[in-house]
Order: C-alpha cells, then structure tokens, then sequence
DNA sequence: TTTCATATTGAACGATAGTTCTATATGATG
DNA sequence: CATCATATAGAACTATCGTTCAATATGAAA
C-alpha cells in the first residue's frame, strides 16, 4: 500500500488554507520527505491519478478529483434507512456554484418570506446578474429601486413575483418588472 | 485611473478556471501587456491593494480580497426595503465554508425530515467528521448503521435526535447515540 | 503645450525550481 | 530468509522564472 493519500491529504490542506503549491522542496518538507526527487516521483503518481495536472511550465495545477470530497449518498425518507457512501463528482463547492465569477454577487437573505423555499434569513444566495430567467425561477428583482429575493411567475402573459411564505403578499410590478439576476444557488453556516 | 482592476478580474476568472497562476510571461499574454517588467509592477501593486500576495519562494497567491465576490445587504421584512450594497467579508465559499478538507465530508439530503430547519431533498450538506456537538446542533449521527441528519437535542442528561419536521418522530438511541460528524453548513444549486 | 507622475516596454541577469539518474531504503511475498 | 517491486534519498544539471533598471509611453494638471 502507499502513502499517496497521505501526502494528498496533506497538499489539499495546504492547498485549502493558502491558495497554491509549495515549491517541490516545499512539499518534501511538508509531507516528510527529504529530497525532492521523491516529490517529483509522487507528483506524477497523483497527476497519472487524476489529482494533479502539471502544467507546461511546471506548475503543478488541481484537478478535479483533487477537489473531491467523500459524498455519501444516504436515503432517509422518515425513518433512516440504507446507506452507502457512492461518491459521486468531484466538488469544488465554488466551482460547482459558480461558473463566472465576474457576473457572480452574493446576497444575504433577510426576512422569511422564502422560507418555504428553504432559504432561511441569514443564508447567502448566489446570484448571476443578467442571466436569463424564466417562471418558477427565484430571482432577485428590482422593485421601485428595492432589491427582493422571490419566485418569478407568470399569469396571463404577465410576470410577477411570489413569495414562498403564504404571510406574505404576491407583488406586481407597477411598469415593469426589472430583473437583477437569477438565483443560481445558496449556502449557508452553522 | 488605473488598470488594476482589468486585470484582477482577468487573473481572477483564470485563477476560477484553473486554481493556479500563470508565470509573469503568461499574465502578460493574459492580460495584454507585452512584458513581463510590468507584470511584476502589477503584481506589486494589486499585492500592496491586498489582492495578492507574493510567497518568500516568489509564487504568487491569492489573498482573501482577491475571493471576495459582491455582497449585498438588502433587509426584506416582507416589503422590499432599503437596499445598499454594502460589502462585508470576502467570500471564497469553499474557504468560507471549509476549514479543514480532510475531515470534511459531504453528505446529500434525501427527504424531508430536515424541512423545517431549511434542509431540502437534494441538498448537500458540509459534516465535520468528529467534531464536538452540543445540544441544539445539527449532527449526522449514526443509528443502527445508517447515517441520518438532525437535530442532536439532550433531555434528563440523555441525547436523543429530533427531526426538524413534525410529521417525523424523535429517535432515541438504544444504548448509545454514534455520531458521525456536525454540520457546519450547506449548500444547493438550482 | 509643457510638466510631472505613473505605467509599460524590453533586455540582461542571477536565483532556483523541477528533472534526471543512481544508490539506498522499505516492505510485501514466497 | 531471500527476492522482487516500489518508494525515497541525494546530488548534479539545465531551463526558465521573476527581478531589475533604463528608456519610452501614457495621461492628467498647469
């Protein structure tokens, strides 16, 4: 058996807390080796896994599995029942939710008026300014210069927002419904 | 006026794409400068701006600004409200939301027993494998061999979990409660 | 326009990163 | 124990990365 997920555990933590790769003889003092041959010889290991990409200039680059995280799949429908931990594709969250960062805004969400969406005060949306959006999307929508989080529906041709909180009242636009972004995804911190 | 933050937002759309920085010949391509003398200048500057930081090994690394995404505060207490676009701290999700990967696991929501506490079928949440809960937590707790997510909640100096639903019943442990990890937090894409 | 501050070009230089290779260590298998 | 496969140590080598600096471009202010 080898090593290699040990030094791969140790590199994602590195990785994790600063952004990039030590330099090889970096690496050998962080995994406990002595010389950086052996740093070239498991940088090859992994990269022929999947982890690692170097590339042309010789810089060691993640790839995707290098972002994977065990993912189990558990079945619960009430009363736990089977599980088995399938690990599906590999996660980077922010990949995953983001795909381009220059369009890409955070939002705080207060109130509950999406709490039925399961979007609870304090959890963060991810929005995507200007993306195309269509009804039964949540969006963030501009309403008399006010930022809201709703449901974008439509009735009769016409679009208006829903709250997915029956407290709260259904909201037409005046003129127009200006459109923010579409709401791409959302992540909250315990 | 000045460039820098073209160029940022080039550096960070490729730093998106690929987790790595190019050499300074490459940011010069990247960017559209035609010397590396630049680059370095550049470099100098976004790292002076808290963007960037340069590693005593002359690698460059991203520093917490250079994660930082647009995010707004907006209150909605119903009616939409006063929106400013105040930003807060920067947010890379997978920082924000991951301290240490090799104790992270992630683990899918199937179900709706977690309904009321804002966890729906399909998301995902980020468990901190043996991590110290307390009362009132959201723990996956392993019961008879099968992992399942609730509330961790103690009563007379006994825990028992509680499911954040109330079409679903507490469960109490046998002998004792096995738990697997704390939820720290959780995420979703539409 | 002239002046001044700042940004970029372009080339040469020195440091050092990663490669490569052989020798040694490690550890599984019979 | 002996054998074999694999992993690491250690040192020498070369490519190339980022620095540096003078010269030039850019652009705002007087």
């Amino acid at each position: 058996m080898n090593k290699d997920h040990l030094y791969l555990a140790k590199l994602r933590d590195y990785y994790a807390n600063t952004g990039v790769f030590p330099p090889y003889s970096g690496i050998a003092k962080l995994i406990g080796m002595r010389s950086k041959g052996g740093v070239s010889a498991m940088v090859k290991r992994l990269a022929n896994a999947g982890y690692l990409d170097v590339t042309s200039d010789r810089r060691i680059k993640p790839q995707k599995s290098f972002f994977e995280r065990e993912l189990f799949d558990y079945v619960q429908a009430g009363l736990p029942q089977s599980a088995n931990d399938t690990l599906a594709e590999p996660y980077s969250i922010d990949e995953y939710l983001i795909n381009t960062p220059s369009r890409t805004v955070l939002l705080t969400i207060k109130g509950d008026s999406m709490i039925d969406a399961g979007l609870m005060p304090g959890d963060v949306v991810i929005v995507k300014k200007g993306a195309p959006a269509k009804a039964g999307n949540i969006i963030v929508a501009i309403v008399d210069g006010e930022y809201t989080v709703k449901y974008l529906e439509a009735r009769d041709g016409q679009y208006y927002l829903r709250p997915a909180n029956k407290a709260y009242p259904e909201i037409y636009a005046r003129d127009h419904l200006e459109i923010f972004g579409l709401v791409v995804g959302s992540f909250r911190k315990y």
